[in-house]
DNA sequence: GCAACTGTTGCTTA
DNA sequence: CTAAGCAACAGTTG
């Protein structure tokens, strides 16, 4: 449980229980996570009392009372709790006990073994802590202003540097963005009015992040905290988790889409982030038509089919590709022939092939509209939903044309037939009810124009 | 059963 | 130098 608030809820919680404790050992099962290691650990702290329990950003430091230190950083899921003498508690998750002369323990339990604890002697730097920035509840405007002036990285990367602010984590982030109504995507020193969103910085951090602590922080995922206490600020989160949920505040629905790793999460209208279209369908629908007129009122154009093919040009791609079956790839690229054959043949094989393929796809695209986070994007993919890449899209469109086949030999194409067989994969229509929009593209080109505008208009773009 | 996802961070690679 | 990718690890979810 660790951001900021939560860290300082498990502070709060710990405090009154051992300071004035002293230790008398400790027992560690799981080496990797002490600094020094558990034998120099355990002869520095036997004796030591516990005088104070402070916080440093994400960071849990027991103050001891010859002025050595112990710190703790709780990383994914690490808890630290005290446990009475009686308490008959044991978890496989259990790290590190902590013995202390009362009877009482001290109990580090971490189940993806990510957390650290560092001793510090007397006078030693706690250097843990040495590159951490201000705390991100007690931040001046003009220190932000400063930080974000020259900063080419986007808002949400910097929010989440612990040099620059300390204590911000994934979800306080996309909180933050959200109650500045700020792109998160974008690079902070390209924020319209950097010094308003300073300020607001600034104020709606501590804002946030107080409230949260006096929820005592955000209980995520089925997890439950050790010390039977659970926070309650997931309840009052406006964009974090709640992807496909409507804005509290507009009713537009919450998109996400990753940055640097990690999910994002944010309302497109309320922090003005440009509009992501999905335009999908079945074949011959007419969505490279649409996606032209969606050009020409300003929209960046991609289409999955072509970045697919180029996806088979890339090393990475066939290097992840090449592990599901090297037979694939010949001297010169993808073998086609054999590639159909075992897409059709074989089952297990086509759902592998084309997940991986499907994944490659979706990140080359986040890749695409994050390098231009200021420019609206128009995506024109067939299998939109089989990519996954519906939570992408601000809005999606559905492109249907009455009689497909006829498009197909008015296009001029050899086997239409076959085309059209080829295609019956896409079962676009299962997707309707999720599509925020139909457009029949039959009738002449002025009125589809028309209708592409009146369609933006009612999507509210 | 497999693949993707998860609250963090720091080291390696291009 | 920066930026991205991955590794550390274990569990849950679709």
């Amino acid at each position: 449980m660790p951001e900021l608030p939560e860290v300082e809820t498990v502070r709060r919680l710990l405090k009154p229980t051992i300071v004035g404790q002293t230790f008398t050992g400790l027992v560690s099962l799981s080496p990797r996570q002490l600094d020094p290691a558990a034998p120099v650990m355990a002869k520095a702290l036997k004796g030591r009392t516990i005088k104070d329990v402070q916080r440093r950003g994400k960071f849990l430091i027991l103050a001891l009372d010859d002025g050595s230190h112990l710190v703790c950083h709780l990383r994914m899921e690490g808890k630290l709790f005290h446990l009475a003498k009686d308490d008959p508690w044991s978890d496989p998750h259990d790290r590190v006990i902590f013995t202390l002369a009362s009877g009482d323990k001290l109990i580090f339990n971490d189940t993806r073994r990510f957390g650290r604890l560092w001793y510090y002697a007397p006078k030693a730097e706690l250097s843990c802590l040495s590159n951490l920035g201000p705390e991100a509840t007690d931040l001046k405007p003009d220190y932000v202003y400063k930080k974000l002036r020259a900063e080419r990285r986007p808002i949400k990367e910097v929010l989440l540097d612990q040099s620059v602010f300390a204590g911000i984590g994934n979800i306080y982030a996309d909180e933050i963005c959200f109650a500045c109504h700020l792109n998160p995507f974008l690079p902070a020193k390209g924020i319209a009015d950097l010094e308003q969103a300073s300020a607001d910085i600034a104020r709606e951090s501590a804002r946030i992040l107080e409230l949260a602590i006096q929820s005592k922080g955000s209980t995520v995922r089925t997890y439950q905290a050790a010390n039977h206490v659970k926070g309650s600020f997931q309840d009052l989160l406006k964009v974090y988790g709640r992807a496909g949920k409507p804005c509290t505040v507009c009713h537009t629905p919450i998109c996400k889409r990753e940055l640097k790793g990690r999910g994002t999460s944010f309302c497109p209208r309320c922090q003005g982030v440009p509009a992501i279209l999905g335009i999908t369908g079945g074949i011959a629908a007419g969505k490279t038509t649409v996606c032209k007129i969606l050009e020409a009122r300003g929209f960046h154009y991609i289409s999955t089919d072509e970045e697919a093919k180029r996806l088979y040009e890339d090393p990475k791609v066939v290097k992840i590709l090449s592990k599901i079956d090297p037979a694939c790839f010949g001297k010169k690229g993808v073998d086609k022939d054999y590639l159909r054959r075992r897409l059709s043949e074989d089952k297990p094989f086509r759902r592998r092939w084309l997940t991986a393929l499907y994944s490659a796809l979706k990140e080359k695209v986040i890749h695409m509209i994050n390098n231009q986070p200021d420019k609206p994007f128009a995506i024109e993919a067939p299998l939109l939903f089989q990519a996954k890449m519906d939570t992408l899209c601000t809005r999606i469109i559905q492109v249907v044309t009455p009689d497909p086949l006829a498009r197909l030999i008015e296009r001029g194409s050899k086997n239409p037939q076959a085309q059209m067989k080829l295609a019956s994969t896409n079962d676009w229509e299962r997707y309707t009810p999720q599509c925020d929009a139909i457009i029949a593209t039959d009738g002449p080109r002025e009125l589809l124009k028309s209708k592409v505008d009146d369609c933006l208009k009612k999507l509210g773009i």
